[in-house]
DNA sequence: AACCAATGGTTCAAATAATGAACTACCTGT
DNA sequence: ACAGGTAGTTCATTATTTGAACCATTGGTT
């Protein structure tokens, strides 16, 4: 692990629920000596990166970050192009639909969408990652991820997030062989026990898989039949977003993704 | 210069107007080696920081980015904060309002708005960082910044962006002296020689200067009478500003702004 | 008041990781 | 076949990063 990583590891650890830590609970966090982490902490503050609060002495996101967005976006549109999608899938679907990308062996969320329709909701943290193993978006991304990355999350430790969280190496693969055979996946339970969701996989310009598009509820309106009926408008926005964010569904997928939205095909499993 | 300040600079390149750089032009960019600036460059895609787009091999910004903004925003909400006032100062101003902030020893804009209610605007690049010799918000920053970031700049080479730009050490000294016996910073042609401004600084909570809050218009607009018709409203903005970011502003300039908008003091210069 | 247990931050010899000149490989047009 | 332009790689040298031990300050406890 090179230096620069081990910095911008730093900044990965800031989240909605923690949204400034101080230099001991760096050091907690990620077993690095504490002059290692201090230096770190200087040099990203020094660059933006992060901001020191004066009185607290904990650190913050800094306002550096507020710009690169600013240009990512301007001329990239990623989350200006998910934004109606997601939004208006979500209106269709009743359920919160998010798009995430994949970011080195994790999922970082784009945008969601919650039209709150329901009595109960999932409570969606778009600051939160998400491991690739445990969620339906997670699980449909390494189903399609090149071998490189699937073999090392599946060599890596796979952290029980739940009961239900898959652990075992061999019982993960035969899964993604299933999901690949389904064009998408369905999970419940793995990342948080109420959830259930299903996601559709979102490729890139090169046909390499670059995120996923899902949605997802509580476990109990999560039933199959209620599933099936939502698998042909996901794969469909799934396959709109792709091509939105420039990208290119893989011809095979293609032609299951549409075999499916055709209602001669809705009753397959 | 460590090596993630090195990584980090890197990111510093993109803007609006060059929303993508490929590896060799970094290098013409940085002015370092080819095999240094490539490690970087990989290094900082791995952790979602790049994308390299599969086909031009050039990098862009990556996702990771939108992610580390949209936690920021969430807990520290600068620019939701800084939005509606700056928004509503230039629709009283009928010109162009921008908030930035300091970042190292280059501003960053964070926020602009433009009423566009005349024939001739100013092309304001939100993704463009400004140096602190050069507009009026980077002189005001200057001005109230603690020595040891004034001495560096005075110190460092002042570029000539225009034939107006001041890039005498003891000609700038002078100038911020006046600067902050006034209170706020007028600057016409430092940076784009169409253009007059004038800005007022923003403080955080331990009373340092943070960033700056700036009018800006087509020079033929920018008359002393007007610019000091803005005067009052300009630091009575950057001071609500201040307080919605958790900052004080140091009690004397206070006073100072308090006296400028008191109706029988307009007069002075 | 003395003490303890936190916190954040600093130092400097030792170890490791970053560096860069030279190299390969690949296009594109001549 | 070659020239000139990309991107990317190698490996001995060098310089930077590293971390155990250190200090400083704060807040709570006896």
């Amino acid at each position: 692990m090179g230096t620069i990583t081990k910095a911008l590891d730093l900044l990965g650890y800031f989240s909605r629920t923690r949204p400034s830590i101080g230099l001991g609970e760096f050091v907690r966090l990620t077993g690095r000596d504490k002059a290692t982490v201090h230096r770190h902490l200087v040099e990203l503050e020094q660059n933006g990166f992060l901001e020191q609060d004066s009185v607290t002495r904990a650190y913050r996101l800094g306002p550096a970050i507020l710009r690169l967005t600013s240009v990512r976006e301007s001329t990239f549109p990623t989350r200006a192009v998910l934004r109606p999608l997601v939004t208006e899938l979500s209106e269709d679907l009743d359920e919160l639909v998010h798009a995430s990308m994949l970011q080195g062996r994790i999922l970082s969320p784009i945008f969601h969408a919650d039209p709150k329709r329901h009595g109960t909701q999932v409570s969606f943290d778009e600051a939160e990652m998400q491991p690739l193993h445990a969620t339906a978006s997670g699980l449909v991304v390494l189903a399609f991820a090149d071998d490189a990355l699937r073999e090392a999350v599946l060599a890596g430790p796979l952290a029980a997030h739940t009961d239900r969280t898959i652990t075992d190496p061999e019982a993960l693969r035969a899964r993604l062989v299933e999901i690949r055979a389904a064009g998408l996946a369905r999970a419940a339970g793995g990342f948080d026990t109420e959830v259930a969701s299903q996601a559709a996989p979102l490729f890139g310009a090169s046909g390499a898989v670059i995120g996923a598009l899902s949605v997802a509820m509580p476990s109990g309106r999560g039933t199959d039949d209620r599933l099936e009926s939502f698998r042909a408008r996901l794969c469909a926005g799934a396959a709109r977003a792709t091509v939105s964010l420039g990208g290119t569904v893989p011809p095979d997928l293609a032609a299951l993704w549409a075999a499916v939205s055709d209602p001669r095909d809705t009753k397959r499993a």
